[in-house]
DNA sequence: CTCATCTGGTTGTCTATACAAGATGGCGTA
DNA sequence: TACGCCATCTTGTATAGACAACCAGATGAG
């Protein structure tokens, strides 16, 4: 498949297609690890835009990882394996669905509580304004995985408890019913031993291994919306992560607390 | 402080001295959550620059989550908290700087041994070929904090075993006597139960809870040059974790395994 | 042969302009 | 009053062109 067919009618973005184009190709490997891209200027006169519009195209395949530049040389298809998407939030189905595994849910409680400590501090609610805590055991292929305790204003989904039903996506009735798009979570990992409760629900022996997760999803203009407390087994979890080196621009200088 | 004094010599490119000037004030308070910037327009015509790189100097604040436009709105400050670097390879030097700790480091090992198993793999590197092993304890405010064994295939850095303080940052070394510049590593995160050696080591008892990280690092154009595997206390380390919500456009399909 | 220079190709930055598309408030008409 | 239309502000997309900075290979002089 070479670059080709631009719609230039303008159903799409022309910057998008192209982007597309380029993606696919290095999906199906035609474009492999290390190998150039056509240059901005190819792309320009091949496909009849602007040097802008394809330079437009490649920026946003390096935003994500896939290709880099190099300044005088040309753009490249990064070495990196694109079989996850990292740094993702990402629903328990959806993150199951990526591993290949099923994703099975137990409600163990759904109520409304007042919020206090933690809770009110991580959502900015008055003390005595309500949440919806909702508790459920996550089972994979038929395993229990995690325990997961969500609390959410009411005043952002008043009828929530009335038609949810707590073994579908809490995040997709969120977006489709409420308008709520969880943009970003600031996530807290902590390692501990299981016990008591949460043991015999994972069905492990307490002192084992777990993981204990501490996340705020937010919006897109920064309001919380959901706090997640949630404890998940060490011998069936783990957590892939790809880090970036940031080259020092918005590197953000410690507070003066030592000076 | 307002926007003033654009250097139109040509040291400091235009868009990142007005990037830079947006972000200080976001930094310094100055534009709080919610607030708007000055409009790509407003920007253009105040400092005498085109509107691309008002637009280019807004753009870059986006990437990294601290401003956000909207079609016909404006773009505005989210309320995302900056005051760490989320996912980034740091060096233990580096990460206790951010986290305000003093960090030092006593070497268990340093040695030459022949690449075996996951280390081969991992580094791409034939049974045979020679890996530099260190074996560091990572100190935090003369607590032990953690156990480091890195590997470093030799032929990148032939003499760095005869001229390298084990006391020092590798990743200094590498990239100042070896142009060897770390861009992006892959993590997996384990929890886990001290035992043995490493419990006596980190000074805590038997069967507390640890962090056990694997990372690769890679250079931009995807070779690997570091495997590293570490035992971190987790009753005195945590991981701190920023996600993004992605619009499903580099969305990887899953494999049609069950299909 | 060796080394400096030139040259063409590439990305990086920047300008000036244009129209589309979403948001918002006001104005006029029904 | 109520409603639709319009003017105007915003960001989003796209064009055409220009020069700078960087890289690599070719060319030439010594």
């Amino acid at each position: 498949m070479e670059l080709t067919c631009i719609d230039h009618s303008g159903v799409e973005p022309l910057y998008y297609q192209i982007q597309q184009q380029l993606f696919e190709r290095i999906r199906l490997g035609e474009l492999k690890a290390g190998d150039p891209l056509p240059s901005e200027q190819e792309i320009s006169t091949r496909l009849g835009v602007s040097r802008m519009t394809a330079r437009l195209a490649i920026k946003s395949l390096c935003e994500v990882g896939i290709v880099y530049s190099k300044q005088g040389k040309g753009s490249f298809v990064s070495g990196l394996k694109l079989e996850k998407n990292f740094r993702q939030v990402l629903s328990f189905s959806e993150e199951m669905a990526q591993s290949g595994r099923r994703p099975e849910s137990r409600p163990l409680g759904f109520d409304i509580v007042p919020a206090e400590g933690e809770v009110a501090l991580a959502l900015s609610l008055k003390p005595q304004e309500k949440v919806i805590r909702l508790r459920r055991l996550r089972i994979a292929d038929s395993v229990p995985l995690g325990i997961e305790s969500s609390y959410i204003p009411e005043k952002l989904c008043p009828d929530l408890k009335a038609t949810f039903d707590p073994r579908t996506s809490l995040y997709q009735t969120l977006s489709a019913r409420y308008g709520i798009q969880i943009a970003i979570a600031d996530e807290v990992v902590e390692a501990g031993l299981a016990k008591g409760e949460k043991a015999r629900l994972l069905r492990i022996a307490k002192g084992s291994p777990v993981f204990i997760f501490t996340r705020i999803s937010y919006v897109q203009q920064g309001q919380a919306v959901e706090y997640v407390k949630s404890t998940y087994r060490a011998d069936r979890y783990k957590i892939v992560n790809r880090l970036v080196r940031v080259k020092h621009r918005f590197a953000v200088q410690e507070d003066a607390k030592s000076s």
